[in-house]
DNA sequence: GTCTATACTCTGATAGAC
DNA sequence: GTCTATCAGAGTATAGAC
């Protein structure tokens, strides 16, 4: 049997958190208040401090959260084959990966500069270590003799801005199915790097 | 003789909108108080109210301004030629106007959610007119039989979120200068539209 | 774990003197 | 055109009752 005073905090930190997650990505963190995210999970502002030292972390934690995770499913689905094949990988898992995490996305887009300089740095590491991942496959590739790319650091930072591009428009009841779309752009992306 | 109190404000406008722009490409526009700025300009917070109405009005005025300015200059320098230097000509240009204006393509990216729904409606529709200029010419080209894509308008999102994305990590002082990137990106286009 | 109450600071915006 | 003074409200965060 579970502890009664455990269970609500372990019912109610998540609730915080995706409550803070959907006014971020709404709103922008610096026009969000404790006291909205508060409302939002039917509490009062005190008590969000049980869960959170504050409002910086909580951001924080959710951009860490994000950045875990894809780094994680990335190495997981992209690794098999060769160059071609994970760069194929690559691109479908991207746009399915970023397709149903919207609010995420924006968050680590847009937040950047409200993080503190020591949270910046920690997030800016495992956004570059996911720019490598890419990089890597291309530079294999390259060596393969199967692309033909004149710079794979420019070339690995405009696939992903074109890729991350997606969700600024992609809508679920849109015209295209996610798999139209990952087919238009893996099209897209097999041009660019001469495959 | 121009009068002395109407001097002093076309002086102070300008750096009222300068020192706005680039607070708010710094902080956020929502991270960001009217005392603020008005210490940036070297002003009492209650004697911007001189300049401007709200704050609100003062980032629609400087998204608006962007845009127009955007939309102007584009109409001018790439009208010319066939679909292919039309589009080299479209790449030329959002490349060398993006890298000047750092601060106004944030501005403009990051802080259409902070619009009133209005104002939010203007830019909008000033940034669809934009995407409509590359999709007019990508359009073109299809029906000259130079240009060979499946899907227009996403492939007219792709091109400017690939483009849009060198302001993220270009510097004036790094590895390549304007002119490089501008043919790094212009060969990874040319390849996108089949051309 | 959540509440109420509160400390203290900052917010956008206005009024009126000069 | 700019200043000082001020308003009413909202900001984050804490303290202590229950």
């Amino acid at each position: 049997m579970a502890r009664t005073q455990g269970s609500h905090s372990e019912i109610t930190r998540p609730r915080v958190r995706a409550a803070a997650l959907k006014l971020f990505a709404e709103h922008g963190y610096a026009a969000v208040s404790m006291r909205q995210i508060a409302r939002e999970v039917g509490l009062q502002a005190g008590a969000l401090y049980n869960y959170t030292p504050d409002k910086q972390d909580l951001l924080f934690s959710l951009m860490k959260a994000h950045m875990d995770e894809l780094l994680a499913a990335c190495s997981e689905r992209v690794s098999q084959g060769d160059a071609m094949a994970r760069l194929r990988a690559f691109v479908d898992f991207h746009i399915t990966f970023h397709m149903g995490r919207a609010d995420e996305i924006f968050i680590a887009y847009m937040e950047l500069r409200n993080l503190t300089p020591e949270n910046f740095e920690t997030i800016e590491a495992l956004r570059r270590s996911y720019e490598n991942h890419l990089e890597a496959i291309l530079a294999a590739g390259l060596s393969e003799g199967i692309f033909d790319v004149p710079d794979s650091k420019v070339t690995t930072l405009a696939v992903i801005a074109m890729l991350t591009g997606i969700t600024t428009w992609y809508r679920p009841d849109g015209r295209l199915s996610p798999e139209e779309v990952s087919e238009l752009y893996w099209n897209m992306v097999r041009k660019v790097v001469g495959a």
